[in-house]
DNA sequence: TCGAGAACTTGATCAGGATCAAGGTTTCCA
DNA sequence: TGGAAACCTTGATCCTGATCAAGTTCTCGA
């Protein structure tokens, strides 16, 4: 595989500074993280850590699109967050990883050496904030998921996952809203808590009663993105999956 | 109804102490955080915020339960939190309430007044310091309930459950473990994802099973914790819900 | 101690989504 | 450019948990 590396060559032009860590850091500081830092690009479908593992880094996502799940012994399995660009991978003060990262694209992620990285969190108050920003917007995500997964019909989990990706990754075109999927259909089963059937009937569904326009399987229009929240059920205030 | 005012006189004689946000405060913080805090008490059943509320204050459980929950246009919901005595509500920046909480008993909450707390977890490294581990700590344990909403079967839900009030609030008797459930079979279906019928049949079928003994409707003894955790299907590395 | 309401249980039936099965597309590389 | 594998769709059937409907057992105040 011809693999082309993304990786920014500095902080200067890195394209996911304004809503990452750093994103406060002031150039002095930067050249501190620089010190600690190092880009690695993964291969779409292979596994970044996995539950268990040690974990010697903390990162962000610069390209390319993760998952984070979690799985039980006879194979079930459940993906708990999905990681998109200027997401933040690792836990300060953890020493093993509790969910499985995948990449599902081709992912570029920026590493920080963990150790390093905390005596910056601990001296440096703003990066410490947003880490806590970070943290609860995370958390504010996973709870609007878990009424998802506990209490809404399929046809509503899949509209309430194309309204997040129409609001992270669309972009406006007339009318309505372009995107492209950054997941399989078995992957978005996974994230839904349904099977892949399930999930394949229900865009065929969605699109038979014009809440979607597709075209192949992965680039979807929404001609009315009111029409979109509506079949969702109730994310009124608007879900910022982390 | 006579109600006894449980709230502590002083930080000093506070039981929840080592576990709470303050737990590495020194004597001269404490009398600080004295000056912004008031201790108030619900009672069973009432509301303590709705979702939209403005947000004046953060706060610790110093007894009782409270359940922070999420509710759809027609009236489905789904519970995405249990806070339990040394639990932290509320979110450091941000003006309104995410999500529903409510006293599910008798419930003494030590309040402190929005604005000057985040002076304080702004100045005062450790107290931001213990947000972080406290929003982490709760992120793993809303993503470890993500894949039991999303995978696991009604019996595996109840066990998992169980698991945890035994892990929280259970006491050793001979060989098994004793405790009283916090909830009712009513907010124990919201919680799980489920009916109060199915909790209802589950529970009965679980002490059919002899995993528990049940007596009356709330005090339950576990014989054998390791087959409640086999029940449990994949808990391997211990539910710690926040 | 009685009575009313809340909390809980149990049974019968139903339905949404899982499972099983087969076939159709797309992608990618040899 | 052809073939295989991955990905996706569609159909038939099944099963878990929801829904509907009575009862029963607690709890607590009068």
């Amino acid at each position: 595989m011809t693999q082309v590396d993304l990786a920014p060559k500095s902080c200067s032009n890195c394209p996911i500074r304004p809503r990452a860590i750093c994103s406060r850091c002031t150039d002095e500081e930067l050249n501190e993280l620089d010190k600690i830092k190092y880009y690695k690009t993964y291969a779409a479908g292979s596994s970044v850590v996995l539950m268990g593992d040690p974990m010697t880094f903390v990162a962000s996502v610069v390209a390319g699109v993760a998952t984070l799940s979690r799985s039980m012994a006879d194979g079930r399995m459940q993906m708990v967050g999905l990681l998109l660009p200027s997401d933040f991978i690792g836990r300060p003060g953890r020493e093993t990883a509790s969910f499985d990262v995948t990449a599902v694209s081709e992912l570029t992620l920026c590493h920080f050496h963990k150790k390093p990285f905390e005596k910056v969190t601990q001296t440096t108050s703003h990066v410490q904030e947003r880490l806590i920003e970070i943290a609860l917007d995370e958390l504010d995500a996973a709870r609007e998921w878990m009424l998802l997964l506990g209490r809404k019909t399929a046809r509503e989990k899949i509209a309430s996952f194309l309204l997040i990706c129409a609001r992270r990754l669309g972009s406006r075109e007339g009318e309505g809203l372009r995107l492209e999927l950054p997941l399989t259909r078995d992957a978005m089963s996974d994230y839904l808590g349904l099977t892949i059937e399930t999930v394949s009937r229900q865009m065929a569904a969605l699109k038979r009663d014009g809440v979607l326009v597709l075209e192949g399987t992965r680039k979807i229009t929404i001609p009315d993105l009111n029409r979109l929240l509506d079949e969702a059920g109730d994310d009124s205030d608007g879900v910022t999956l982390a």
